[in-house]
DNA sequence: ACCTGAACACCGTTCAAGT
DNA sequence: ACCTGAACACCGTTCAAGT
């Protein structure tokens, strides 16, 4: 991990190691001092290129996202506005899978950087390019919400906990049976119970196309707002 | 915002002091030593009634999802599981708009407490009792995700952001124009450009209508899993 | 122009001590 | 049983100085 610090520090430099230090060891571990090791440099040397913390995230998530483009299913205008929405949310959930703290820090910042409204602009001309009326597009992006750059917005974190001992499904079970039962707990002939994973990118697309399907039949319904 | 430091601490007192603390102050002020000074105690004496900070935070999860059964719109089980799913999470949704912190925790966090775990049963429950297959009510969570809390999960964390100068205003309209057509942003016969803000209970509640909307119909389709 | 060193005002938490 | 004090290993960032 350890760079060689011959080379002068620049600012892509600086950027493509936070990156690197957040694929590799979480989010948590990129502190300006943490990263100023990394790059065999003391802290206050990183203040040239980045004006301050804030900053160096809003890099992380431009280098992320400048990644979308070369993950797209290649031209897709002309297959109509599902496919291209949809093929762009599936290829920037590529890109946030190999990038896991990407949630995190887009839900946290508050500026909006060029790239990230790139991104949006280039949805959002999905839909009106097919015609959907602009209060319609814009309820539309409001509903589809964080899902457009890939997130699952899962009820915890982590679906596919490390299974916890038997006893406390056995627990888990008896004080919320709903849960356990939706889970996919199963109790074997044996007595054990266990519970299945979520297959993550079955659970994502099931959620994408409800939306879509009833995007879908919105527009197709010519929408209208209501009246007030 | 200083309190008595006559009677003594207990684990209830610290969890209301950091509601409270968090209320006003937001997130980022909960910190021990903070809320230790808040209570006019030193900050170790607040590890006698929480063994650290994690468990403060989870213990202030509880503590707000504590208040949503006394916004439950009364008894709806008659009325039907849409109503009862919707009032639910419209209730959830009341309760986090006064304490704004808690999507912010309650994504973090993987522990699942007896609180959370009650609640997503209740939720659970609605669907199987209506005759949800267990594998369709299973899909049907996840699609509405963390929206079961009743957030918001939008683009960005603050969607009616303090309007920009009308020079910036006028700069996103040539580089993102579809943004900027969606966003609402009208251009007056002045030529001064102003963007309306967002209605947000009204965003919220047409994506989560979309949603039932589109599990309602799944559910009348009797919607079978995949055949694999 | 770029990097360094020392310092400031913060964190969460451990450990040994007080009452 | 409950609270305290001093300490450790961290933060982000400012300021003045080095090359």
């Amino acid at each position: 991990m350890g760079e060689s610090r011959r080379e002068r520090l620049n600012r892509d430099r600086v950027l493509d190691a936070a990156v690197a230090l957040a694929d590799a060891d979480g989010l948590d571990s990129v502190s300006m001092r943490r990263l100023a090791t990394e790059l065999g440099v003391v802290p206050m040397a990183l203040y040239k290129h980045v004006a301050d913390k804030d900053e160096l995230l809003d890099g992380m998530v431009d280098v992320a996202l400048g990644e979308v483009d070369a993950e797209l299913p290649g031209p897709v205008d002309a297959a109509g506005w599902r496919l291209a929405v949809r093929g762009r949310i599936l290829a920037a959930r590529r890109v946030q899978l190999r990038h896991p703290w990407l949630r995190r820090v887009l839900e946290t910042r508050t500026t909006r950087t060029p790239m990230v409204l790139a991104y949006t602009d280039a949805l959002i001309a999905g839909f009106r390019s097919a015609g959907f009326s602009d209060p319609l597009t814009h309820h539309v992006m409001h509903a589809l919400g964080s899902r457009i750059w890939g997130f699952t917005q899962d009820l915890f974190e982590d679906v596919n906990q490390p299974p916890p001992d038997p006893a406390s499904f056995e627990l888990l079970a008896t004080a919320f049976p709903h849960i356990a039962a939706v889970a996919g707990v199963a109790v074997h002939d044996d007595g054990t119970v266990v519970a299945r994973g979520c297959d993550d990118q079955f659970e994502f697309e099931f959620a994408l196309d409800l939306l879509l399907d009833g995007i879908a039949r919105l527009h197709d319904q010519g929408w209208l707002p209501p009246a007030r």
